[in-house]
DNA sequence: TGTACATCAGTGAACGCGCGTTCACTGATGTAC
DNA sequence: TGTACATCAGTGAACGCGCGTTCACTGATGTAC
């Protein structure tokens, strides 16, 4: 029995080994094109496996790419600890999200892609949900060190929505260079979370 | 030349209001469901007429597409300018763009679709960078009656990306009823706005 | 050591379907002379 | 008034293709006895 279990685990630890490597195929190419364009056999091929293996791993294309996102989040994680540190301030953790969100565009566009949704399944939604809510709890840690203020919960939410929807509306804004959009981009940036902080303390209800 | 050109011009016109039924048709079609379930076909059979004849009056779906998003914020214009009315004030102007977002859930997908593209064709595309000019002159005009203020353009961006941006993150936002997600958002717009129009007057410059 | 059986990774090929778009054609309406 | 021709709205049917997913099968590895 114990035997048994250990082979097993050995087992179920290539597995993971083996999940890991399509989810890394399937980010290589995020950094090539929108996810729109990248469709499974593209990410079999990136993998160096048939179309058929994914679906041992992964019960659907949506499942797959939940996934992948969880693992762009878990890496974005430790970028903005390290941008942050231990003095940085709140300024710094805005410019740091929207460059995150500008350079790493197939995972906003796979957010937006979960966020509209309309169509997408019940098992991919569930697990988006709860990326979802780890990501927003992770501003919450990093803007209580930022910050150090007390109910943040909502503070959290108006600062991450502002700024993604600073990216999605201009992230693609005709007339100006790449490098011009991000200027612009960082400036609407914090010229909106410049007052928000200023009654962060308060329980954020409004009435 | 003269009985010729009225000729034409009726022929124009009819074309129009044909161009017109289409056009409403996709509308309707929004209303009940997501745009991107909604094909040539179904708007078609919506319109009584079959979907070859779409092609008559739009070069593709896209551009379909776009006239609808015209005409759909031109009806909000109206509204809300109703809404904001003579003496409206800044706060009222983000509570119904962020009612408007939600209630026209296709509009505000489309937008997303536009925004965020990556293969949306280049004709198509011009229209919408149109719209959105317009779109944001809109606000522009809107806000500086409500506020009186002087440069207004960058303000105008980072209150139409911020209620953008908190529709997006919670239009969908799981374990709450509708209505709660409503009031939620009204919150979290009335706290984003509520000190960027204090430095309104500046140039918008941070440097 | 050998045989029968279970488990599971992996795959080429095909399924199935949706869907945007095009084609070849019909029919109505107007113009030229 | 009549005939030949041009213009254009409208359409049923098919094209074409992408693409997620499933199927039937092979082969390797391990277990039971």
């Amino acid at each position: 029995m114990s035997e048994q279990s250990t082979f097993m685990k050995l087992r179920q630890d290539e597995r993971e080994v083996r999940k890991q490597l399509i989810i890394s195929a399937a980010m290589t190419l995020f950094d090539e094109r929108s996810f729109h364009e990248i469709g499974m056999r593209d990410i079999a091929a990136e993998a160096g496996v048939s179309a058929a293996s994914i679906y041992r791993y992964f019960p659907s294309r949506d499942d797959l790419f939940v996934e992948a996102l969880i693992q762009d989040i878990n890496n974005i994680e430790g970028e903005l600890e390290k941008r942050i540190g231990e003095g940085g301030s709140l300024d710094e953790l805005a410019i740091a999200v929207v460059d995150y969100l500008i350079d790493n565009e197939s995972t906003f566009q796979m957010m937006c892609h979960f966020m509209i949704r309309g169509e997408v399944n019940e098992r991919a939604l569930k697990k988006f949900n709860a990326v979802q809510r780890y990501f927003l709890n992770m501003f919450d840690e990093a803007l209580k060190k930022a910050e150090g203020a007390e109910n943040i919960r909502f503070f959290t939410h108006a600062f991450f929505a502002s700024l993604a929807g600073v990216v999605l509306t201009f992230r693609n804004y005709p007339g100006k260079s790449n490098e011009e959009k991000r200027q612009y981009m960082h400036r609407l940036a914090l010229h909106i979370i410049k007052k928000g902080n200023e009654i962060i303390d308060s329980d954020g209800n409004i009435n």
